[in-house]
DNA sequence: GCAAAAGTGTTGTGTCTACACCCATGT
DNA sequence: ACATGGGTGTAGACACAACACTTTTGC
């Protein structure tokens, strides 16, 4: 009864680099008696991901039982590791996950860099989304959400010229739900700004 | 190495009973070798619902490493057990994802019967989302979306008159997102129906 | 001046809530 | 007739996509 099959931690971390998504994993076994905080610690380099959620537990096909996080890492963060482009089953889910949580939370946070243009944050949704994305409609989304609030200064224009752009920060670290619930909402719930 | 924690299926069934959320929790340890499926098998009456989907895995207070499902029962389908209306906090977890979905996808179908009035569901949704509803948008929201349709027949009126109830069922008995992100959609996605 | 990049104004559409109104039945 | 419950019509509020237009720079 003491003895379970083996259980391990896997990391999925995802980040932007170059308009890509790139995907690194890692697994750690679990220790006796570990956490599994510990473990994924020890999979992956977990100070060094903005934001950590758990995707699934399934059994592996060698028959060890692993609980899979998606963790997520801003494009100006050096990580190293052994990032790829290609996506297997465990990463298209992990992708899936993050695309969906990009339309109605905050969670481009853990994607960009601290402070960045809007043209900048488009390209990160456009490279996680797998589609393109109207930086006009981007801005407005996300400013009217709250989600995006201007920081200091401009971005000054490259060789080719132009208007210098605004910087804009996430407003907030760490997940919120942005979008609550397209239809039946309470009663009397309509004021939202 | 092979001595990790005891690996614990931790069932969460939910089904609304006479206007209220009723809950169900059991657990099984997972024998060696066995699938988690195996496991929330003896923890829950399995075939008796509708719709199972994995909630977290976390530690346990004891130490024990444990999966959680969620499940959810029919409003009409008898499953014996000890249901009760006080969410401890897995139950709590458990309605807040129930709720979110409620709201994007198909999920009513796992709670209510084959068959209804839009009264009956209407009532369903109260208890699950503990706030009151309209018929009248829940009717027209879930038809627009292609969750609902026409059953046959009416229902007769009870002994104080009205007009007769259409009849509707759920298109699919299937988990289906219905409500695909509000923002953010690909370009050229504005064709709905 | 012209090209390039950023940003704002504006229009149209779809989807939702709220509420008024009509329909079918029992007593 | 009238109460009761079921259902439809319609208006108003947003939030969004699309696109025209203006602003600010480099050359």
């Amino acid at each position: 009864m003491a003895d379970s099959t083996a259980h391990v931690v896997v990391g999925v971390a995802l980040r932007v680099r170059e308009g890509r998504l790139e995907v690194m994993s890692a697994e750690a076994v679990r220790a006796s008696g570990e956490g599994l905080e510990e473990a994924l610690g020890r999979a992956l380099d977990v100070p060094a991901l903005a934001h950590v959620e758990q995707l699934d537990t399934r059994l592996l096909p060698d028959g060890r039982l692993a609980t899979v996080y998606l963790g997520l890492v801003p494009a100006d963060r050096v990580v190293p590791g052994d990032w790829t482009n290609d996506l297997d089953e465990l990463a298209v889910a992990a992708q899936a996950r993050l695309r969906a949580k990009l339309s109605y939370t905050n969670v481009g946070f853990a994607l960009a860099p601290a402070v960045f243009t809007i043209s900048e944050l488009r390209e990160i949704y456009v490279a996680a989304l797998g589609h393109d994305v109207s930086s006009t409609n981007l801005q407005r989304v996300l400013v009217r959400r709250g989600v995006l609030e201007r920081a200091d200064g401009l971005r000054a224009p490259g060789r080719a010229g132009g208007r210098p752009a605004a910087l804009f920060r996430f407003a907030h670290q760490r997940l919120t739900v942005t979008d609550e619930f397209a239809a039946l909402r309470p009663p009397g719930s309509r004021a939202s700004g």
